[in-house]
DNA sequence: GTCTATAATCCGATAGAC
DNA sequence: GTCTATCGGATTATAGAC
């Protein structure tokens, strides 16, 4: 039995019960051996619970990353979008541990490595709104503040849903997503977005 | 003691120590009793939580409603914005407890009062955007569909800054809230919006 | 309504043998 | 590295006396 066995059940248990079910004594029950064992692998249930969470952003940050394949800005643009869509709608648990507050996972203030890792997930975003505005798809606005509007309101709608107040499938909210994140880009897209974007619907029309 | 010293001595434990540190033992010693006492008031742990997210839902609802004092739409619409801005800010940790998962609160799924109560926010932004639709000061677009692109966004936006993500104080927290709100309505504006925020702008340049 | 006493679990973590 | 044994604590909740 090694660290990685042991992180991969503590996902597994969190994915079931919630970052209280992952208890030590639980883990080694179902690992087969017992609780003392465990800390020779991890020093305490702390460290622990920083390796799960750094699992949940290490998942997101993939689902990001392959936005990067796309091959213009706007297509990178519209990856990133869809990517974090799509690890909220696949990794919901994990999804919900990137934002929990700090005391849930049994610490005051949230170490270095989880800061720099949303920090990360921020600066993804960002870095697509900047090549747009340089290929003129967006208004020539600060980079960082029409990022964070994005970001704020992909977080925020996605919370929303998987909090059960949308009374609606996965496939309708997926609709809805996008349609609510043109809302929100409509006031800050040049012509030539617009333009671009009249005809990929068109497409899909046609071939949908 | 009654019911209400009860729950007011659970919410200070809540602020304090957040949902776990809200134990049926640590609150009967605290009030000077012990725990089965508390069982001839409360049927359960569970019961007793429940309440102390509904004061979360009942102080929201007081900051929402205090927005109905404005004389205009377009006033109603911004002291909504504004009021719901407060509360977070002023109510960080109830903020955080009307968004928490049921698995938090220790039940499945959330009973109807917490979900009525959720629906009742977004009932109440779905509002102000209709009054403003009929004034004429939003495009004529769908008001659930508008309503829930600013409620994500403001809730989105909360979100991250109590998380702790953006490096900035309440002040420059506040500046940026409307700013980025600006940004996402700029497209579903009318002219007829803009015009006012100008004269507004100037107004508040002038006296600040 | 409040008490004492207690049942029945769970937890994190360590000492020391092998 | 894993075990046994154990410390020292927490919790929800109930039975039954007053």
């Amino acid at each position: 039995m090694n660290r990685n066995d042991i992180l991969t059940h503590a996902c597994e248990l969190y994915l079931q019960g919630g970052i209280e079910a992952v208890s030590m004594r639980r883990l080694a029950r179902d690992l087969g051996v017992t609780a003392p064992a465990l800390y020779k692998h991890y020093g305490n249930r702390e460290e622990m619970l920083l390796d799960v969470v750094s699992e949940a952003y290490r998942l997101c940050g993939e689902h990001l990353t392959g936005a990067l394949s796309g091959r213009t800005p706007r297509e990178r643009f519209r990856m990133a979008g869809e990517g974090y869509l799509d690890f909220a709608l696949k990794h919901p648990k994990f999804y919900e541990m990137m934002y929990a507050p700090a005391h849930t996972l049994g610490v005051k203030i949230f170490p270095d490595v989880v800061t720099a890792r949303m920090a990360g997930v921020g600066q993804f975003f960002n870095d697509r709104v900047r090549e747009c505005i340089d290929a003129g798809l967006l208004q020539p606005l600060d980079a960082q503040e029409v990022s964070l509007t994005l970001w704020a309101h992909a977080h925020g709608l996605i919370s929303i849903y998987l909090r059960g107040c949308l009374h609606m499938d996965e496939e309708v909210f997926r609709s809805v997503y996008f349609e609510s994140g043109w809302r929100v880009i409509h006031g800050m897209a040049t012509p030539q977005y617009e333009a671009e974007k009249e005809l990929e619907d068109m497409a899909e029309g046609a071939s949908g």
